[in-house]
DNA sequence: GCCACAGTTGCATACGTTTGCAATCGGTCG
DNA sequence: CGACCGATTGCAAACGTATGCAACTGTGGC
């Protein structure tokens, strides 16, 4: 029964006392250059690494995050997992995942939060205002990821707003005046803010919402309202915008294969989020992708801000979508 | 500046000792059934909860398993990752992300993982032996997923050669001879194991390998591959099967869209994964899928047996996969 | 030679929990 | 009534690390 090493036993092989181990891990401490030597060295022939989860308790911090994401079929949130993830390594941070099956397993996963000892908390999850004043109250620091946020909250977003705009006016370039909208359901806020951006451009640029429809983000909502607005009665339209790609590909479909219209001669239909499947040929919807790469920096460094200083101003900061527009050769 | 609530206000609260509250806490631990209740009740009243850092340390058990995935495009490890993180969650166990940038990140990667103290790792990632061995001498549990991984390691896979053999037979079965093989990168164990089971099927059934390319498991190399087997001089092919989706996609579109062929009529275009975009109208791409929630299930628990008695046989486990087929309606 | 001083060092304590052990308690059985 | 037994309880020592503080070192200035 092999113990685990522990800074004694590198303390030992190195003559010196445990503080001495401690400080030679511990960067700025004062230890003499050759002292500091002799012990890493003694560290890495034993094969010693400093035990996180003691230093953690010594020190109240953790140097681990928590994210807390839905476990939605969105197949947006696990690349923000991995860019996150990444983005935070390379402060020397792990992520620790918290989904969410159910929506009101909110309050829980807080409780479970605030017991892992964690030094801040990422959320694309909306926060019951109980569950925040006992995150403010232990003073972890709080990050809304593409979340409106409360007053005196931080947040890293994509402005939903003007992407919505930008592909509203990418699609009123193609000359197309009659406009069904495709939205999500009402109280995603990203899905508002888009169709918000969405609404105001076609009312600027004189043109017309001539149908309108809530999906679930998903394919199928796309294909339902496709065939909805295609049944007889319906007014006529010449182009599609929906909330996000899913939708907009469902909807592409059912207008191609099961109603027989050309896409985009007939129609255009654009989305959001610039996913691949947008760009593949047999797609070819515009659409703005979000910089996820920009926004998991931000949202890290802004994070490792707060809890080096809890008191930092609450920032919002904002970053534009890119359009995404298919290369059609 | 408000300290964090320890065990000691709890006892205090509660007429009691610290000893007492850790009981409380802990189930099937030695407390009159009234005393504890007290304990209970002044803990919510003042809003403890046991610091689980701290137990760690204690009991050198943190209930957090360690994941490795790389960081690579193929849209189907975050599907894994969401399902693992549910499918622990059920045993009170948490999941933390180690994400590999780049291919030599291993060896760094498993160091850390040692100091944060985890009670086992899952990997999708091959880890080179002198890793494996400072994961076996600290006692680790590791369990590989759908990798062949070592003797002497337990692993849930799905069974990607049955898999192969299926996706073949419905080829074949459609009326199909000759098949040209989209593969993958030669290290892909998933993709090779793939690939063995349709080239024994191909050969049992008397059809013929035409055409073979190793891609990249995504889009682009599936249209590279399509436009490479319709140039001038190349074989004729009545199937192309690749080794995921993604590719099978992309040859399907490029052949649609830039070689003007008809698929499936001309070409049956097959894939692996059962993605969703795989059964979409448009796509209507032959597929397997894996048993992602039934695997995530029987990763989580046998590595919670493993934890729970080290000793425990390396067992491995083989899910079959399940053939998805587009609704061609 | 003495003092001030900056840089090192180790002791001891703290972090918040668990747990072995011994003590205590109440009750039952002979 | 005493002995014994099981359940409960608190004390104290872990777990592995960090760090304030005092002691110690060597240096330079006067």
């Amino acid at each position: 029964m092999t113990r685990r090493l522990t800074s004694h036993d590198v303390a030992r092989e190195a003559g010196v006392s445990v503080s001495a181990v401690s400080r030679a891990f511990t960067p700025g401490a004062s230890v003499s250059p050759d002292k500091k030597a002799r012990i890493l060295r003694a560290a890495t022939e034993l094969g010693y690494r400093p035990n996180v989860m003691a230093r953690a308790v010594a020190t109240k911090r953790s140097n681990v995050v928590g994210l807390i994401l839905y476990n939605e079929t969105n197949r947006h949130y696990p690349e923000v997992l991995l860019a996150l993830s990444s983005a935070f390594s390379a402060f020397g941070v792990r992520v620790m995942l918290f989904l969410l099956e159910k929506e009101d397993e909110i309050d829980a996963t807080i409780e479970h939060i605030l017991s892992y000892q964690l030094d801040g908390v990422i959320t694309a999850a909306l926060i019951p205002s109980k569950s925040l004043e006992l995150l403010r109250s232990a003073r972890v620091p709080l990050l809304f990821y593409n979340r409106p946020g409360m007053e005196g909250c931080a947040s890293v977003s994509c402005d939903h707003m003007t992407s919505g705009s930008a592909i509203a006016r990418h699609v009123i370039g193609l000359g197309r005046r009659n406009i069904a909208l495709l939205r999500a359901y009402r109280d995603s806020s990203v899905g508002c803010e888009r169709m918000m951006g969405v609404e105001q451009e076609i009312v600027n640029a004189g043109a017309h919402i001539v149908a309108e429809f809530r999906g679930q983000f998903d394919y199928k909502s796309g294909v339902a309202a496709a065939l909805l607005w295609t049944a007889k009665d319906a007014p006529p339209f010449d182009a599609i915008i929906a909330a996000n790609d899913m939708m907009a590909i469902g909807a592409k479909d059912a207008l191609v294969y099961h109603v027989g219209r050309s896409v985009p001669d007939d129609v255009v239909v654009a989305g959001f989020d610039g996913t691949e499947a947008s760009q593949w040929i047999g797609n070819a919807i515009p659409s703005v992708a979000q910089p996820i790469e920009q926004m998991s920096r931000a949202a890290a460094s802004m994070m490792v801000d707060r809890i080096a200083d809890p008191a930092c101003l609450p920032e919002r900061r904002l970053f534009p979508g890119r359009l995404a527009l298919p290369d059609l050769t």
